[in-house]
DNA sequence: AAGTTTAATGTAACTTTATTACACGAACGA
DNA sequence: TCGTTCGTGTAATAAAGTTACATTAAACTT
């Protein structure tokens, strides 16, 4: 376990002084592996011994142990932690905030995620006889941008933010059709109907939403990421995100599954969009 | 450069006390970065001193830096950089490069981005009479998502992918309307041309984009960040996830500069959504 | 509500660790 | 061969970290 993420858990076990402590080094950890003690110490208004205790109690031998597993973590896992905007944040502050957050739910989910799953769902995608993407409220931006991606690779594809549109092209369906839903609780109940009458349909489902929720239960196959909720108003949802990441893995995959003569064709797309834009001596 | 490898690399480089340190660094690196510069010369039977001789000379401040960095480099896997996705990559490759690629776009824009102007632009939409988000193609998700952030606002909010609304939309517009325009290059033709019919007509022009560029030349304030250009094909827009965040940092901002009252408002939307959802019973 | 106990924190003494200053000796060149 | 330079170690010094203990705050008991 991530030592910086081990201090941002525990941060309700530990005392009044030891959690200023914890607080100055997910503040500024890089700073904190090249403090002494002593400077550690000033910095978050305690005494030495209570630094040198903060650091025992996350099972380090000492000061300069918890300095070498601090160091390595930065390294390793996400220098990142999910901290929350403040009141009293300018724009520094909660500009970093949600980029490091961001940053740190892309991790959390990165590591969630089942690639064989991944693996499955690009099978099914690329055997498509047609992909539709679904979503509503938050979940729609994800769905359009879908759209836009599959949209590249010339398959027949749709993509509605209207909950009757949805219905209409899902009892149209029929076998070798795909639909992909997206819904960060899964709970949304007119969605998990759209999924119901897809199924009935015999179109296969692929559900990014959260495990064990009504809609993942309505699909033949849920890609789950786990995020942290967004407890906090100020909190943007992170898990859209993260979905639109999980887009672009498919997409991805779907594209490497292909084969190389159809990543000429996309190529030829790409240079296609070039035409519409100003060239770039117009700089 | 890794440390470790510097060190194998230089061997010749140093003195003959100096390679014994080297030569029992390379052996057990584990050790090393545990034992006291006392200990590491007595292993490498020469005095405390040279130890710390050979500290310096890889342009370290001293034995703890040097440690330090040596952690830091035992740890395998640099973990945030842009990797491509290679044709033969599995599932798993991919879906961590994706990842992966995309947090390191997230910190790379993070650092690049004018905090200054994210302020200004909040002030400026915190005053706004309405705004209006536009993009076209793969950024007219982004709008939408923009739209359906600041919807919850219950301000005049508006968003259109077609670019003859668009059109419309501005020649309407009046001195406190801001018109928010999102394009990762700045140089697709129509777009530009809709910022300046928006400027025409006294609305404040912000845009998401890249410095210098047709778009940013036509903008009262251009929020720009630096981030790496899509040259793979494989790859996906990892721009668009930073607009994105952008986006939701702009919305933060938003919230705070609103005070108290207003966000105690947008918990009862938050709340209100939830009636169109499935019990968490139901799970 | 007062007293007792326990936990938390800081002070100061002490230990360990790292650095500096300096001296010695070997290698190299004139 | 002598002087210089470079590498190395010894010893002194400074810095950093730890321990023991005293003080205070908090919690629990009666």
């Amino acid at each position: 376990m991530n030592t910086l993420e081990l201090i941002q858990k525990n941060l309700n076990a530990f005392s009044k002084s030891e959690r200023k402590v914890a607080e100055v080094i997910i503040a500024s950890p890089q700073i904190s592996i090249r403090s002494s003690i002593a400077t550690l110490a000033k910095m978050a208004e305690v005494s030495e011994p209570t630094v040198n205790r903060f650091c025992r109690r996350l099972d380090t031998k000492g000061f300069p142990d918890f300095k070498l597993h601090l160091a390595q973590s930065l390294v390793k896992g996400t220098p990142y932690v999910n901290r929350n905007v403040d009141e009293h944040d300018g724009a520094e502050a909660y500009t970093a905030k949600i980029f490091e957050s961001t940053m740190a739910c892309l991790n959390g989910a990165k590591n969630t995620l089942d690639t064989t799953l991944v693996n499955r769902a690009v099978d099914v995608l690329t055997q498509a006889k047609k992909i539709s993407f679904f979503g509503l409220g938050a979940s729609s931006s994800v769905a359009h941008d879908a759209l836009n991606k599959f949209f590249r690779f010339n398959i027949p594809i749709c993509c509605f933010d209207d909950i009757l549109m949805q219905k209409m092209s899902c009892i149209n369906s029929s076998e070798g059709d795909v639909v992909v839903f997206i819904s960060h609780t899964g709970r949304t109940k007119a969605l998990v109907e759209v999924a119901r009458i897809a199924r009935e349909n015999n179109a296969f489902v692929i559900a990014l939403t959260a495990l064990n929720s009504p809609l993942a239960k309505e699909s033949n196959l849920v890609l789950s990421m786990s995020v942290p909720e967004d407890t906090d108003i100020y909190m943007p949802m992170a898990s859209r995100i993260a979905q639109l990441v999980l887009i672009d893995v498919l997409a991805t995959g779907f594209t490497l599954r292909r084969g190389s003569k159809f990543r000429e064709n996309l190529k030829r797309v790409k240079k296609g969009i070039t035409d519409s834009r100003f060239d770039l001596c117009d700089l």
